[in-house]
DNA sequence: GCAATGAGCGTC
DNA sequence: ACGCTCATTGCT
């Protein structure tokens, strides 16, 4: 076999990553093949690598070292991986083996030894018949069947049964021979996809892959996968490497659920990796959700991607009626308990009406923490920087300061309507589900939210009180989005687009408005994103939102990254010239204040050679052995 | 003039 | 964290 082996290094060091040469002792040359775990000595020390590839000859002048040890002829990564892994380390201006230690889960060496599972035969090509709801579905299944690479976004009817689309997305796929890979925001998502798969393909053509399951049946499952035994893989971020064989489709439900963020280095985000796979692969690639994120509105307008979408008479014939009511012309009701539960006059009666008719009632409560945003106390459009249109913060003293750029502002004017006046969107005081369960007495009243989420609830009346993303599965007769300002304020760039998909997700929950559902929604009807939901119109703000953070110099328009470090850390860094540089400001989250955030700001076309500066940075650091902490991350998903 | 020592650097 | 290079030091 050709003599040399070259290897990808296990090393945190950034200025190494790249292949080194190795050569294979005679006893390891039949099993160091491509894909395999090797120990080897590096720099004297022993490490763990990866042989990439088997080479007859090396361009390295000097001696070469020679492999320790095969760890196990199993050969994990795929050739496929490799090359993803490789994309995303570039495209994050971080290294393959942080990427690779995100796509290949740790090795449990028992269940490497226990006898494969032999793929299944080929499932039928399923019904697709409903996806004749939209105009473009039924084409898109063809195209999959067929192997064709299409690109697709989907914006999910309300009260679709979507689980079941994107399992007959996937099989149409399997029973084509090639594999599909289906990656969703949580653990809830994923079983019920699986559901839907096994309900279509039995189980043997389909696993879930969550971390929720042990080291070993991960493995188990995992090594499946690899050994090309499983056409359908479904599961949660980590399963965007997945080593489907023969991939033919990818698909991201949800993708502007932050779970989509991966949190540890270099910190890509699952619709980043699956569209490099989409491109790496030959693949059809989905992104679905009931909202739209202004980055896969991006992808449209590019032409990367084109639509599935419903036409307007079949969403308003889908879609509860959506009410709006302002907090501050809120008419709250006689009743007593309704009354300490701050519920407005309108909501109660759409809770009241929806138990009348034996339904349950929906409560969507936000989360505790937010911090309130600046906004205009005029026209509420979020308060920005006039000098690098970052989000403005009150001071202590009472002044108002950039959180991009630190720039305090004495004379702000609204850009939209000029008008001089500020307003803090405060946080809406979070109504207790106690306070609730008196406004509707004798009703069953269930909480879902934190640690405790409910996947559905018994049949029959019930209050639900909800924090969004934990709203419990059910055909609720209305839903009662509360501080609903509370969402919409939040001092984050995706505040507006994140308000819209939350609310989209528990009202899509509600029964169309024909049998009587209704969602109330407690905000100022004037906003745009609180219409954007009246009118159940997810494309339409998706385009205001890429309209407005183009105008404004945001990602996705323009390509961002951001280094967190301490201050002193942050003032020697030599940064590349030729970019915009915004800052220091503070990093969100961070409550220590030791460190401070740069933002570097680039035109799209310029993406690659930010990440390329960026790698360069990172490698002169490392070489010189600097010890001070600096994060970086290119397309930061936290943006003031 | 040259060996002995150590800091710095690259890492196959 | 090893081993190589290269500069410095101290001795002949």
């Amino acid at each position: 076999m050709l003599p040399i082996a070259r290897v990808c290094v296990d090393t945190p060091l950034a200025h190494l990553d790249r292949p080194f040469d190795y050569q294979v002792p005679a006893e390891l040359d039949d099993i160091a093949l491509p894909g395999v775990r090797l120990r080897l000595r590096f720099a004297g020390r022993l490490v763990d690598g990866w042989l990439l590839d088997r080479v007859d000859r090396s361009d390295h002048p000097g001696r070469l070292g020679w492999i320790e040890r095969v760890v196990s002829a199993e050969p994990v990564l795929s050739p496929q991986v490799a090359a993803l892994a490789r994309a995303v380390a570039d495209r994050c201006a971080g290294t393959m083996s942080d990427v690779l230690r995100l796509a290949i889960p740790p090795r449990h060496a028992r269940t490497e030894a226990e006898p494969g599972v032999v793929a299944p035969a080929l499932p039928p090509r399923p019904e697709a018949g409903s996806w004749r709801s939209y105009p473009r579905g039924p084409a898109f299944l063809d195209a999959l069947y067929q192997g064709r690479a299409a690109h697709a976004c989907w914006q999910a009817l309300p009260g679709e049964d979507w689980p079941a689309r994107l399992a007959e997305t996937a099989v149409t796929v399997a029973a084509a021979g090639r594999g599909a890979l289906l990656v969703l925001p949580d653990h809830r998502d994923t079983a019920r996809v699986h559901g839907a798969v096994v309900a279509l393909a039995g189980p043997d053509a389909v696993v879930a892959l969550a971390a929720e399951s042990g080291p070993a049946l991960r493995y188990r499952r995992w090594l499946a996968v690899r050994r090309g035994a499983v056409p359908i893989v479904i599961g949660t971020r980590a399963a965007a490497f997945a080593p489907v064989a023969e991939l033919g489709l990818v698909v991201l439900w949800d993708d502007g659920d932050d779970l989509h963020a991966e949190p540890r280095a270099p910190y890509p985000h699952s619709r980043l990796v699956l569209g490099q796979r989409a491109v790496l692969e030959g693949a059809a690639l989905l992104v679905a959700g009931y909202a739209r994120t202004a980055e896969t509105q991006l992808s449209l307008d590019t032409g990367w991607t084109h639509e599935i979408v419903a036409v307007r008479d079949v969403v308003r014939a889908a879609a509860p009626r959506v009410t709006a009511i302002g907090e501050d012309d809120t008419q709250l009701v006689r009743d007593a308990a309704a009354r300490a539960a701050r519920l407005p006059a309108v909501a109660f009666d759409a809770a009241r009406a929806a138990l009348a008719r034996d339904q349950p009632v929906l409560v969507q409560v936000p989360r505790r923490g937010y911090v309130p945003a600046l906004a205009c106390g005029q026209c509420r459009s979020p308060a920005r920087c006039r000098h690098c249109a970052g989000p403005l913060a009150l001071l202590a003293a009472g002044r108002v300061a950039c959180r991009w750029c630190g720039v305090t502002d004495a004379g702000y004017r609204c850009a939209a309507c000029g008008s001089a006046r500020l307003r803090a969107m405060a946080v809406g005081a979070s109504r207790t589900a106690e306070e609730l369960g008196r406004a509707f007495p004798g009703v069953p009243l269930r909480t879902s939210g934190g640690g405790q989420v409910l996947a559905d609830i018994p049949p029959g009346l019930a209050l639900v009180v909800a924090t969004p993303g934990a709203e419990p599965l059910a055909r609720y007769g209305a839903a009662l989005l509360l501080d609903a300002a509370a969402l919409l304020g939040r001092p984050t760039l995706r505040a507006a687009e994140e308000a819209l998909r939350r609310w989209m997700v528990a009202a899509a929950l509600v029964a169309p408005a024909a049998d009587g559902g209704r969602v109330i929604v407690v905000a100022d009807s004037s906003l745009a994103t609180v219409q954007a939901l009246v009118r159940w119109d997810p494309a339409g703000h998706a385009r205001a939102e890429l309209a407005a953070r183009t105008e404004l110099g945001f990602p996705p328009a323009v390509r961002m990254a951001a280094l967190d470090g301490a201050p002193e850390a942050l003032a020697d860094l030599e940064l590349p010239a030729g970019m915009e540089v915004l800052g220091p400001v503070p990093v969100p989250g961070d409550a220590s204040g030791q460190r401070e955030r740069l933002l570097l700001r680039v035109p799209r076309p310029q993406g690659s050679a930010l990440a390329a500066e960026l790698v360069a940075l990172q490698a002169g650091r490392s070489a010189r052995k600097a010890v001070e902490f600096l994060r970086v991350e290119v397309d930061p998903q936290e943006l003031s």
